[in-house]
DNA sequence: CCTATACCTAGAACAAGTTCCAACTATCGC
DNA sequence: GCGATAGTTGGAACTTGTTCTAGGTATAGG
């Protein structure tokens, strides 16, 4: 709400805004190759030409490195979603067409999902920021696939809460190896139907 | 399903058990102190009387530990329960005290119940047996305040399950500072609008 | 009693996240 | 150009989860 905590944090410069673009891309492909056990900090300083030291600078822990490297992933989808909306009739179709799309991308990089996923639900209070700018992101989401037209009501935010929640949870499940594909879609579309 | 993977694990000697017990009773105690990151493994088994190596043998990481140790307390809670089962007048009112409930028992140990969530959404596929076992534990939970004279319908269980996952990404952000109690009653409330 | 077997112990060793340090470098105001 | 400041580097050091080893102990079968 207030701006006391992070006073603007100053303006990278554009080496720096490079840096912390190959750190990020880095984190991404070794995060695509094993997951969250393969991004390793000694590794991604390496890989993105910086000492650990400076990693650590832009990134307090590996649980903060990962979560931005979703916020990065989840803005590129939401730049997808913006020009190719969903398609179906009533706005819980949409939403549910709209998760599953983000599942897809999800499956076609289960080793990505499985290290974004982790650290965004094993993060502490310490990350309870930038898990926030992620939260919001994901809200946002939603309620553009919803395409209401004015102010969502509090009924309706507590429907997306709950779909986020069930989002969540239910790729945990499935990364771990405990619900099927099929699984996830249903409990998806379960959660949905609270929006009509 | 089979029981191929674990062969009916032999059966403890009493002084075994015993020690079972002893490790769980040192992790939920150190847990209850400082969450996730108080439960070290060499106090653990220090604590308890044992030696670190015999403490990998009971169990085999500290999320196996920490998921053990979840088991552990929803026993007893449903026990509780099932000595005073809720009172409300409907199934989805009774879900939602009955789940409130046990909220207010993770208030009572906020550090404790850190420990165990954030081991249980971090858990990952070498653990999944254990997480299973508390998932369907969780379950049994649920379709018990639901009171149900026969076998639970598909939409019921997609429901239950969307409840089960509105539960636990509720009490992530909820531990992570990031949801206010009474958000996390609303989200549990609205969750529980499904079965009806 | 005796030994084979499985279990337990103390402690070293290793792995990866994180912190710290001393020296070097870029940059900005003057 | 010059000093002050902040950022960067390479690398050692520390922490905690996990593994390994060599030897000790309980116990069941003979």
């Amino acid at each position: 709400m207030t701006a006391s905590p992070k006073p603007a944090a100053a303006p990278l410069t554009e080496r720096q805004e490079a840096r912390r673009r190959r750190i990020l891309a880095t984190s991404a492909q070794l995060a695509g190759r094993g997951g969250f056990d393969a991004v390793q900090m000694r590794e991604v300083a390496e890989s993105s030409g910086v000492a650990l030291g400076t990693l650590y600078r832009y990134f307090p822990s590996k649980v903060h490195l990962l979560v931005a490297t979703m916020q990065d992933q989840l803005e590129r989808l939401h730049d997808t979603l913006r020009k190719r909306p969903p398609t179906g009739e009533d706005p819980a179709a949409r939403v549910a067409e709209t998760l599953m799309r983000a599942f897809r991308a999800m499956q076609r990089e289960p080793h990505l999902a499985d290290a974004m996923v982790r650290a965004l639900t094993f993060a502490d209070r310490s990350v309870s920021a930038e898990v926030d700018t992620v939260s919001r992101l994901t809200t946002a989401i939603i309620l553009d696939a919803m395409g209401l037209t004015g102010t969502p009501t509090p009924e309706q935010l507590s429907a997306v809460r709950v779909i986020e929640h069930t989002w969540h949870s239910a790729l945990v499940t499935w990364l771990s190896g405990r619900a099927s594909i099929a699984q996830v879609r249903v409990d998806i579309e379960t959660a949905c139907r609270l929006i009509s």
